[in-house]
DNA sequence: ATTATGTCAACTGTTGACAGTTTACCGACT
DNA sequence: AGTCGGTAAACTGTCAACAGTTGACATAAT
């Protein structure tokens, strides 16, 4: 195994460990957002102090993951409408300065990575149409890429870590629209080629398509639902 | 006075007091970046123990304005060259962003306010010309109102609380170039006209292109520098 | 029946103490 | 002279106990 010991080790504290424990099960949905953390429970059930466990809690705080009301407890992150549209419009911005970014910085195997993705997509898509689960999970996937290939680190942690949780956890809205599915596709591909044409403006302005083609469906869904 | 019984009072523990005391140090420059904590001592000169002082540095930890290193300490987030380029990057979508928000959703009000800063800025600037720290923190104010105008809160706060916090570490560079004050009063005034008319693509272009003269002139000071 | 009050259990906020690690310093050896 | 090894002080990581607050339930009064 190459460069077992050139990468340098870090001791990762109870905290560390802690934080990265409830952060995942936030983002994997086992959190629902609302939901109470109750401070012994959780503290019983991971086998550690309170202390440990209340500095992850801040720390996930300082990231506003999670909400504390003084002397009452600590709830996961509940959005409001308003705080949804807030999000949301970050969130175009930042995703497309990242598409922005990607037509210059991404390097080319990973493009050809991208686009062999996107084939995959296609064939299980074919195949499944209406299961919007999965189309999720992968559409994740593509941005999560697309992010890290632009090569602004804090800018691709500020996506995967603090707006893609909420993504996630509003997905289920964004269920199975016969048809989108076919749509979203299109528009990764068009995304892509921006990128592979290396042409940072086209990629954003397809990127920001991509984003309101999304937005309005949600917002239909939601109206929908009442 | 009016209103003292029903706003509703919220208690505020130790570490919310400590952790807006830290912020503000940071902030106002008294911790410089790279200046380690002392957890003892900190604790021993703001009068609590090291506990609510070890959440409050995890909170400041979680927004990226401290650094720990396990079984060493806690130091103020230093800027690597790289980092810095990166937030500019983020900056200047997000505040592009902002702009383009504040040009639907700020009341008439708040423009003709920040009209009148602009003009307190011209007298000011004509009188003191090359001192840079009036300049900046006139600048900070402009930014920040506009900010606020957006009527997005998170963003307002990302933008605040996360960025201004580097500019201000970097405001020195800044300095005091002959003339460059008067083009940043007329690119100021340049935003708030397209504001003002209502035009947000136009608003996003001017602030745009404000960030990136602003940039460029950093970034010869620092090559100046060496 | 309904509202108000008093009490109690559960939980959060804070503190102090203990264990483990790092760092600096000093002496011995090559 | 430079490097290695060892010791001690200072600091960080963790834990357990105590104090204060909240929310709920039961009881009493209207």
């Amino acid at each position: 195994m190459a460069g077992l010991l050139e990468n340098k080790v870090q001791a990762q504290s109870l905290v560390d460990v802690v934080a990265e424990r409830i952060e995942a099960a936030i983002i994997s949905g086992q959190l629902e957002p609302g939901a109470k953390i109750s401070e012994q429970g959780l503290a019983a059930s991971l086998g550690v102090s309170r202390g440990p466990l209340r500095e992850a809690i801040r720390r996930l705080e300082g990231r506003k993951l999670l909400e504390r009301t003084p002397n009452v407890g600590v709830r996961v992150a509940k959005l409001s409408p308003k705080d949804l549209n807030e999000i949301l419009q970050v969130r175009e911005a930042l995703e497309c300065l990242a598409c922005n970014l990607a037509a210059t910085n991404m390097p080319d195997a990973e493009i050809a990575a991208l686009k062999k993705l996107l084939d995959v997509h296609e064939k299980q898509k074919s195949v499944q149409e209406n299961t919007g689960y999965y189309q999720e999970t992968e559409n994740l996937d593509f941005h999560y890429r697309l992010v890290n290939g632009s090569g602004n680190e804090r800018l691709a942690h500020m996506l995967a870590g603090d707006l893609h949780y909420m993504l996630r956890v509003y997905r289920y809205k964004s269920g199975a629209k016969p048809g989108r599915a076919a749509e979203v596709l299109q528009e990764h591909r068009a995304i892509v080629a921006a990128i592979e044409a290396r042409d940072p403006v086209a990629a954003e302005n397809a990127m920001r398509e991509h984003l309101r083609h999304a937005r309005r469906y949600v917002e239909e869904q939601l109206a929908a639902e009442g």
